[in-house]
DNA sequence: TTGTAAGCGTTATCAA
DNA sequence: TTGATAACGCTTACAA
């Protein structure tokens, strides 16, 4: 037996003995019939198990109840604890989820960016490289589709759910200060290519300076120095005099920990390290990780309520920044006095990354 | 200005001078075309920025070109890591993903498959409670739809992308066993709802009589039980006799070993931790986790890789189940001889929580 | 209150 | 090699 195709409305208005018409009436509740009518649609839909189909109704009314959703990867918790928010704020929406992972790339982003369009979304929640210049999205504005960026602090007119990482990270110099550290660093992995760590840096470096810290050392590292405590820790030793490392994000915080390690140092008598994101793994280790807590949920929960209401046209508005907490944990302390940079060199590695003096100028705010 | 409205294939038969059908065979490459008629078509699709549109597709070619993917959470680094891997293998396929998370609740994995079929997947991935129960899933057979299951040990006749959960299981009696220990237990969250930490308990349940241990305990908790360390902490001390611990999964094992430095026990001399999974954090941790290690991205690949085969006609085939492998770490060591008992009560909570040996019993094999 | 029919964008059939 | 034209399943004027 060959797969049965499913009902149609025509099936279910034969049985019901109607016009196509009034079925498709009675089943969407968009226009008057009488009781009888009703009961009698309503009874041979049931029968027949029919189901709408999306494509025929997305073909009429132009609108596909798809909505796209772009992030870099879902590999990443904080991507997908975010998906997760904007998933279950859709749930009883009847809008459906298409969803799309750019690496990290900024073509790939364009080129989902452009399926999605083809797929006829009603509107698109994304986390781009860059969402300002991205041609693919101009055409949203054309076609008058809704979107909702996450993460990303405010650009051009774009709506986005978002923490002010700006003012988040100068919070973590801010509680630097406070605990009497003067050199310190801040660690992150694709700063050219991330928006969000620029803004951290730039707060971190404009409260480094207020709070009259030295102007903090940028350290940036590929994805293997990331994955090789070696490596890491060889990097590590490279800037003997920072006592206080802001890491652009909990892993990277983490990998930090574990590589000091390797030099025999110990967090945070040795070094201080705080994170950004606050994911939970944080909390469970030995010695609970300090970071900037914020919720990759709610920004997707704000972000699929933001175009929700959009979509029920009242307006896509941003709204203010979503909350973040400093999470105290153990990694942050006093810097150690007694320790000397002798001691530093000591424990130092052969293998030693080059202090990156460009890289800091050129990113200077 | 309103939104221009896209152009359709019918404004560049217009403008190619021609028609529909042309128009449609040389944007397809689906039929002959003289070279200059090539030409003139492929031109005005590029001048008017021309994009299929995926709705009357869908319609006419009974194709949606979409692949519905069930998953319990993206919350779930494993779920959501799986779920990348499905998606960078339909990167170049042409099917777009369209994503639905049950929470892990029967009926929301129901309503899901049924609002995939109303979209017309074409194919659908998922992992869930219970497949082999699923009223919804039987549609799929009805309507030809292929499924590729993720996680799952083979069930029915499904096809499934998965780890023998009762062989790696088995493995880690094994290391236990090796290790001299002799009273074991087993650490499991939703138990009864998850199909793979039964087999899991069962392969080591099998495997812990087969190396002459004592019958392990199943201590199944709660999701309170598992974020409360202190909780869990009691927990563990109404298993004094305990002296290795087998995780259903890793972060069930890392909040184990948070939770015994509240009874002042050191992993792995007083009690020896295992997980399953092996998660990246688990390597990054003071004590590296001791761990089965599975590759949830693999299983996301294969899961896409065997739909896609089906789709493109090739047959459903179930393969083999993909390689796990023992991660060292340093969470497992033989038991301490040195503690007793007594030291054990010592430690204990007042608060406890009652072994559950109807459990035990209920799920024996 | 009901039914007929047009049309959404596409592909496929069939003549020319 | 081309181009009308008929579906595909649905919504919605417009008529009855």
């Amino acid at each position: 037996m060959r797969p049965a195709a499913p009902a149609t409305i025509k099936d279910v208005a034969r049985l019901a003995g109607c016009g196509i018409a009034t079925a498709s009436r009675v089943l969407n509740k968009s226009g008057p019939a009488s009781t009888e009518m009703r009961e009698r649609v309503e009874r041979a839909a049931r029968d027949l198990g029919f189901n709408f189909n999306a494509a025929g109704r997305a073909l009429q009314s132009r609108k596909s109840m798809t909505i796209g959703c772009l992030v870099p990867s879902l590999a990443n918790p904080v991507f997908a604890e975010a998906v997760q928010g904007v998933q279950s704020e859709l749930l009883g929406s009847g809008y459906q989820l298409l969803i799309s992972c750019s690496n990290y790339d900024d073509d790939a982003d364009n080129a989902a960016i452009t399926t999605l369009l083809e797929n006829n979304v009603d509107g698109i929640i994304a986390t781009m490289v860059a969402p300002n210049r991205s041609t693919a999205l101009m055409q949203t504005k054309q076609r008058d589709i809704p979107v909702s960026l996450m993460f990303h602090d405010p650009i051009d007119g774009m709506v986005t759910a978002y923490v002010d990482n700006f003012v988040a990270a100068a919070e973590v110099a801010r509680r630097f200060a406070a605990f009497g550290h003067t050199r310190v660093g801040f660690l992150a992995l694709r700063f050219s290519t991330s928006d969000r760590s620029r803004n951290r840096y730039a707060g971190f470096y404009k409260q480094c300076r207020t709070s009259g810290l030295a102007q903090p050392s940028l350290i940036e590292i590929s994805e293997e120095d990331a994955h090789h405590p070696e490596r890491l820790a060889a990097i590590l030793a490279s800037y003997p005099d920072v006592t206080a490392l802001f890491a652009s994000n909990d892993f990277l915080a983490i990998a930090v920990q574990k590589a000091t390690r390797h030099l025999g140092w110990q967090v945070p008598q040795d070094l201080s390290v705080v994170g950004f994101d606050g994911i939970e793994v944080g909390r469970l280790l030995e010695t609970p990780l300090s970071t900037i807590e914020t919720s990759p949920e709610a920004m997707g929960r704000q972000a699929a309520q933001s175009l929700l209401n959009a979509l029920q046209g009242l307006g896509l508005k941003q709204r203010p920044p979503l909350p973040f907490s400093f999470r105290e944990g153990e990694t942050l302390a006093a810097p150690n006095p007694k320790r000397t940079d002798d001691d530093r060199v000591a424990a130092q590695p052969s293998s030693v990354h080059p202090a990156q003096d460009q890289n800091q100028s050129r990113t200077n705010p």
